[in-house]
DNA sequence: CCGTTTTCTTGTTCCAGTTCAATGCCCGCC
DNA sequence: GGCGGGCATTGAACTGGAACAAGAAAACGG
């Protein structure tokens, strides 16, 4: 929990965060504000722990900056990861959020990120005083559960070679940023055999 | 469309769907209502199409009897089903209903199925008039992805026994109710290997 | 600048699950 | 009430990707 105390943000730009909400639903200048508000801006180094597996979740963050990412422990300890979060996403433990129950999925910092938190707390009584941004964050869910399914068809469905050149085509700048296990660990498949993958490709061209 | 408008229902039990919202957030009378109001009653026939792949989704169905799948297919025209919908369930396509766009998955009924039916611009002016339903619906969703998460990390990380065994602790009616090829395509195995497993069990117990 | 650690590659072996094929089965349908 | 077509089972051959092992190569802290 620390990493929620010790670093004060200075500067912190809502730009980004406030377009983001707008293209949701609009809202009038008063109630953005009172969201705003009620955001804990946070700079947190790369490599850190926001989220370990039993604790239980009670913000969201939105990326303002950087890169964060998470993911559950299988039996054998090897990781799936859920979700690469970057500029402009949103990332949580929304089922220990929402139930307050410990979550199943950790979550971590990949690079020097800003993130802005809001605590569960403040979003209950936000909804509670601004109704409009009910119908934001039902529809920000809506599209998170709306590519949760493609992901899921996607990696069903779709053998690995696929898969990967599918993320290439819409992650273009992933691979740069994030090491290559925890791509393949997003793909469904060992380090090993993405590296071969790789390899083949490459051969090809 | 056309088991859209064939069918009156007569005798519409909206008890099980009242409760099923209340559970979610507390609705006045008066709100429940004017939600009641707005839903289709349905009555429709077994292996009846709901949705095809490439229609726009207009509406979302809560299941008050009966089961209804939603699957995608692959390029191999296997299919891949993402959902067996039970009484007290909802069924839709939620990205073609939100955003208008065709659909990538189907739909059907497995069963005799009662349905109640809301249609997208319903739902749109009730939200609206009525901001506690827009509270109800963020939740449903967030259920849903909470949902849908655990299984996809169970689909990723756990073999196919695991899943078999599992699904039928979750689901220990359905095995009853349909048949096994689409269990198995909900279990993202072939119909042969699901049986072999089964054999397995069988022969062990 | 060097040692340590993490990351990536490459090769070999192995296995869970697929594919293909054949057989029997049950169930709806004229 | 017989028969045709989806549905389940079983077996044999095959394969995509895992597991294991061992090096090379970055990255990194001191």
């Amino acid at each position: 929990m620390g990493w929620l105390r010790h670093l004060r943000a200075v500067d912190t730009d809502f730009g980004a965060i406030s377009r983001h909400l707008q293209r949701c639903a609009p809202l009038r200048a008063g109630e953005l504000d009172r969201f705003l508000e009620n955001l804990e801006p946070r700079h947190v180094p790369k490599r850190t722990a926001l989220l370990r597996a039993g604790e239980v979740c009670d913000w969201e963050a939105y990326v303002n900056s950087g890169c964060v990412r998470s993911y559950f422990l299988d039996e054998k300890g090897h990781d799936v990861t859920l979700q690469f979060a970057l500029e402009d996403w949103w990332v949580s433990d929304l089922a220990s959020f929402t139930e307050g129950s410990p979550s199943r999925m950790s979550i971590e910092t990949l690079e020097d990120s800003e993130l802005l938190l809001i605590r569960r707390e403040q979003k209950e009584s936000l909804f509670a005083e601004v109704p409009a941004l009910e119908r934001v964050f039902r529809i920000l869910v809506q599209r998170n559960l709306a590519a949760l399914q493609d992901r899921f068809f996607a990696t069903v469905a779709q053998p690995a070679p696929e898969r990967y050149a599918e993320f290439l085509r819409r992650h273009p700048s992933l691979p740069a940023r994030v090491p290559q296990h925890m791509i393949a660990s997003y793909l469904g498949i060992t380090p090993e055999f993405l590296s071969k993958l790789r390899g083949r490709i490459a051969g090809k061209g």
